[in-house]
DNA sequence: CTGACTTGCGCC
DNA sequence: AAAGGGCGCAAGTCAG
């Protein structure tokens, strides 16, 4: 049995939703909503749904236990036409155009935030500014704007558009299953770094043990090392003259206070960051839920709110533990930005070094520089313009044996400071620059400050292409993942399948049924496969997993 | 008091 | 003389 290709929802009013199922319009209730979907999601492959933003349409369905398997996100899609330069922005122009440029997600943890003191937002609340959005104009807007590219660069930007709707499905499913974490195995971490917990405002006692031992040996009673200025006038106080109070700097010092004050930054961030107050606020019924923004960094990357999601520090990393019975697939994937760096500038012998599985390993291999950590200097120095330092000089040394990768990057930052747009391997644009530097031409006598920025918005250029098409493989490969990953549970709603429950840029974290866990593997490695043949065809690239099972991330994250 | 900015550091 | 990209978050600082 076929269903329909192609649905679009759109909310009309209250209790009101307009789906529009192959061009019929259809009028349903919200609370007939989930069964509808259910019902034409069971048929044939199922049909694109299209609306206006899928974390206004697709918790709900979740919450009722229905995944669905593909959509278009019309707000990520209009942010992507918006910026790209492939793209007639008169053919994409509507009357509604700066509305949806200003259309931003609903966002879980604020609702739930915002909604602590107040009483319960009813849920078109939520809804009513968007009905005023009229999703069948924009659809009918982009894919116009879209059929007007040409060939090969419309089917990368569609590419691109896939993966981007795609990625809003996994985000939402990974906020509704959540990330396992265990309270009672993060309090005892916190225990051990921290010593018992303290009672209310009070810091914890191995804190306070390290600041007077600070205090004491700069014979400042008072010293409130949090703050720069206070640090700085101590130290100087006892003739130390460091240029900041970075932990780098300090460590440079030669001063009984260096080790207390140092110990004490460390672990008073992770009280203040990940703390036991964290653990309250962020962890219920053995789950951290933060929002997931695909798209939420110009470069493509996803961005998170709501804890810290893309920075949960090393030594908290125990706590997240498979439930019962369950386990953790960690895969990442091995110097992800220098390989798609080969793949979009089409340097072969850049591919060749990375084809034995340690791409810096393969650059020393072929002669370009001595040592492993030299290419590392040399590689990531090339991607992020340094320009002096060890850095700097190994990027000469990198030109020579791979002129095309490093020109691709050079190119990047030139135009940059020429303040023109750059794009990712699929044709996302960068944003254009803004200050005064832009309005003058390059050959004028600037000022040292326009100067300054010039360079520095070529620095961005330079990492946008590289760091934007990394985003976009990644973004292919975990929509691929997710699908296998449906594939290989029986039945049931996603979350007592293998589900993803955590991506982080070049990483993710799966949740499985024990039993299924070595089919995982198999899938995510399939995925990674499968994206690089997605976006760049024949072009011979590897792109090598480290991929471990366990039972926490810890466990399961090299270890 | 709030809000904008700075400093510093966790992650990739 | 120094010169490295992208984030989120907490705390301090400072202006209004």
């Amino acid at each position: 049995m076929t269903g329909p290709r192609e649905v679009l929802l759109q909310r009309r009013g209250p209790d009101e939703v307009l789906a529009v199922v192959d061009g019929e319009a259809v009028a349903l209730g919200e609370g007939e909503l989930a069964a509808f979907v259910a019902r034409l999601e069971a048929t044939g492959a199922g049909p694109r749904w299209v609306w206006d933003d899928t974390t206004r349409w697709y918790p709900s369905l979740l919450a009722a236990g229905v995944r669905v398997r593909r959509c278009l996100d019309l707000r990520l899609v209009h942010r992507v036409l918006r910026r790209a330069p492939g793209v007639d922005q008169d053919v994409l122009a509507t009357a509604a155009t700066a509305a949806w440029d200003e259309l931003a997600p609903l966002s879980a943890t604020a609702a739930t935030a915002g909604s602590a003191g107040g009483g319960a937002e009813g849920l078109f609340d939520l809804h009513v500014h968007v009905t005023a959005l009229d999703a069948a104009a924009e659809h009918a807007a982009q894919q116009a704007a879209l059929a007007a590219v040409a060939g090969e660069q419309r089917g990368r930007l569609q590419l691109l558009l896939a993966a981007e709707s795609a990625g809003a499905l996994v985000a939402a499913e990974m906020t509704h299953a959540g990330l396992p974490w265990r309270a009672d195995v993060h309090e005892a971490l916190l225990a051990r770094e921290l010593g018992p917990r303290p009672p209310a405002g009070e810091p914890p006692a191995v804190l306070a043990a390290l600041l007077a031992r600070a205090r004491e040996a700069l014979g400042a009673p008072s010293l409130n090392p949090d703050s720069p200025a206070d640090l700085l006038r101590a130290l100087r106080r006892v003739g130390l003259v460091p240029p900041d109070t970075r932990s780098g700097t300090l460590s440079q010092l030669d001063h009984l206070a260096v080790v207390p004050l140092l110990e004490h930054r460390k672990l008073s961030r992770l009280h203040a960051a990940n703390g036991w107050r964290w653990l309250r606020e962020w962890v219920h019924d053995g789950r951290y839920r933060p929002d997931h923004l695909p798209g939420g960094v110009v470069s493509g990357r996803w961005a998170a709110q709501g804890g810290g999601a893309l920075s949960v520090p090393a030594v908290l990393r125990p706590a997240v533990v498979a439930d019962e019975g369950w386990r953790l697939v960690v895969a990442d994937v091995a110097q992800l930005e220098p390989r798609v760096l080969a793949a979009v500038s089409g340097d072969a012998d850049l591919a060749r070094a990375a084809a034995g599985g340690d791409l810096y390993q393969g650059v020393v291999d072929s002669g370009a520089v001595a040592t492993r950590s030299d290419a590392k200097l040399a590689v990531l120095g090339a991607m992020y313009g340094a320009t002096a330092g060890s850095g700097g000089r190994m990027v000469e040394h990198l030109a020579r044996r791979y002129p095309r990768a490093v020109e691709h990057l050079e190119l990047a930052a030139a135009a940059g400071e020429r303040g023109e747009v750059v794009s990712t391997w699929l044709g996302r644009g960068s944003p254009r620059p803004r200050g005064s530097w832009t309005q003058q031409a390059p050959d004028v006598p600037a000022s040292e400050a326009d100067l300054r920025e010039r360079r520095s918005w070529g620095r961005f250029t330079r990492n946008f292409v590289v760091q934007g098409s990394a985003a976009e493989w990644a973004a292919s490969w975990i929509a691929l993942l997710r699908e296998e990953l449906w594939r290989l549970g029986a039945d049931g709603p996603v979350e007592q399948r293998p589900h993803l429950v955590l991506f982080l840029h070049d990483e993710v974290l799966v949740h499985t049924p024990a039993a299924l866990a070595d089919d995982v593997v198999a899938a995510v490695r399939g995925a990674a496969e499968r994206a690089g043949w997605l976006l760049y065809g024949e072009f011979p690239l590897t792109f090598p997993l480290d991929v471990h099972v366990g039972r926490s991330w810890a466990d399961a994250d090299g270890g």
